[in-house]
DNA sequence: GTCTATACACAGATAGAC
DNA sequence: GTCTATCTGTGTATAGAC
């Protein structure tokens, strides 16, 4: 799949994720109309994000983001109770939605080989199009308590196994080499970070998320594929 | 060149290092003896480098580093003019110890294939004994000042140079294939920062620094040596 | 629902005794 | 050289008007 292609799929689902947090905060947002909170919880996160990209989540101030959102600080707090709570929020929701999109796309494709593709392309396709989240999740995990400390964790080793079980899978079908896969999904994932890890340098160099996929893949495959195969 | 050896080798340079400090930055300290300011500044770093590894360099007060350090704050503002100037002297050591390091181990080897691995053995290596400086340099980044910040980013492109410096020369020796050497360089840079960055998985699944580096040989050479002659 | 004004705690930084 | 005590700015969070 082109990376266009996915965009577009992706695309309409961005407005429903707002939506979506909004139906699973009820409790700590005070507001009632769900246009009005949909509304801001965009503002509220995609002004976060930005921030948080120049000068990181602790170093920014809820006085740069109601500047940054437009919202006074009252309303701010109309939204979540305390700045913590505003980035637990932020880190459940982009897990969810990664770890759905990765598994219902790699669900869709069968044999291992088609499945390895997938699921790199889906990756980067997806970081490249939420890229700020994906940064901010890396950047900040240290800075969260114990328990969503625990769910960082979790969700590396979740795609993680992902890619485990495709290269145990490729190597029953005897596609894959059985090299270490462990190690080898360890390596892939250091490769897909490094896309939204070192942006200014893909960005400054011209590569595409396409360029970039199709080199990861081949770079994989050459230590994984099964000789006499090629 | 086995892990032991090479930290033996560089072990008696690590209290060089602060004398090195003290001796570059005679202006901003305002202790005079040599004895006393050297033991302190190493204090100093380590306990930054401890607290900031939990919490973030931003999330530290002086009050956390002088509990740390053992230091009253008063003491500490005799060995820098502001926590900015400590952050900025911690990244300037590192980059300068790991730019030497490199370059010197490096020279000493000739042939490609040779240059590679001892590159990539240096590099892990020196992470490894290192990993709290290295682990600091890669997250602390966006907290820099703009100047701070592009000696950053020239650090980064330094050393992936020294891989591009290496693929071509090994392109030329007829051992590595004319692959993009600029997108090898990247990944095996995304490779080298992976054990630091996520050194608790490392750590939990036992992989020794010895076995990953030469996973990562392993993997880069599969997809470079030239086909034939492995 | 959103704003302005403000409370209160804690950060970085310094002065001056020892 | 190092300490304790203190200044001042800025951060998070809330109260109450509109």
């Amino acid at each position: 799949m082109r990376f266009e292609e996915f965009k577009a799929l992706v695309a309409h689902s961005s407005t429903e994720i707002f939506a979506e947090i909004f139906a699973r905060q009820r409790a700590s947002v005070k507001i009632k109309k769900a246009g009005v909170a949909v509304r801001n919880l965009e503002k509220i996160f995609d002004a976060t994000l930005a921030v948080s990209h120049q000068k990181g989540f602790h170093a920014m101030t809820l006085r740069d983001l109601s500047r940054a959102s437009g919202l006074s600080m009252g309303a701010l707090y109309s939204y979540f109770s305390s700045k913590d709570e505003l980035l637990d929020l932020i880190q459940d929701q982009g897990r969810l939605t990664v770890h759905r999109v990765l598994s219902e796309r790699i669900e869709k494709v069968t044999g291992a080989q088609e499945k390895l593709a997938e699921a790199i392309r889906t990756h980067l396709y997806l970081s490249e199009i939420y890229y700020r989240w994906f940064y901010f999740s890396y950047m900040e995990t240290k800075n969260l308590n114990k328990e969503q400390q625990q769910k960082a964790i979790e969700s590396e080793l979740f795609t993680e196994q992902i890619f485990v079980d495709i290269l145990e899978e490729g190597g029953k079908e005897g596609v894959f080499s059985r090299a270490d896969p462990r190690l080898t999904a360890a390596a892939v994932k250091a490769l897909l970070q490094d896309w939204y890890l070192k942006r200014w340098k893909y960005t400054r160099r011209k590569i595409t998320v396409e360029q970039y996929a199709e080199f990861v893949l081949g770079f994989i495959r050459s230590y994984i594929d099964t000789k006499g195969v090629a």
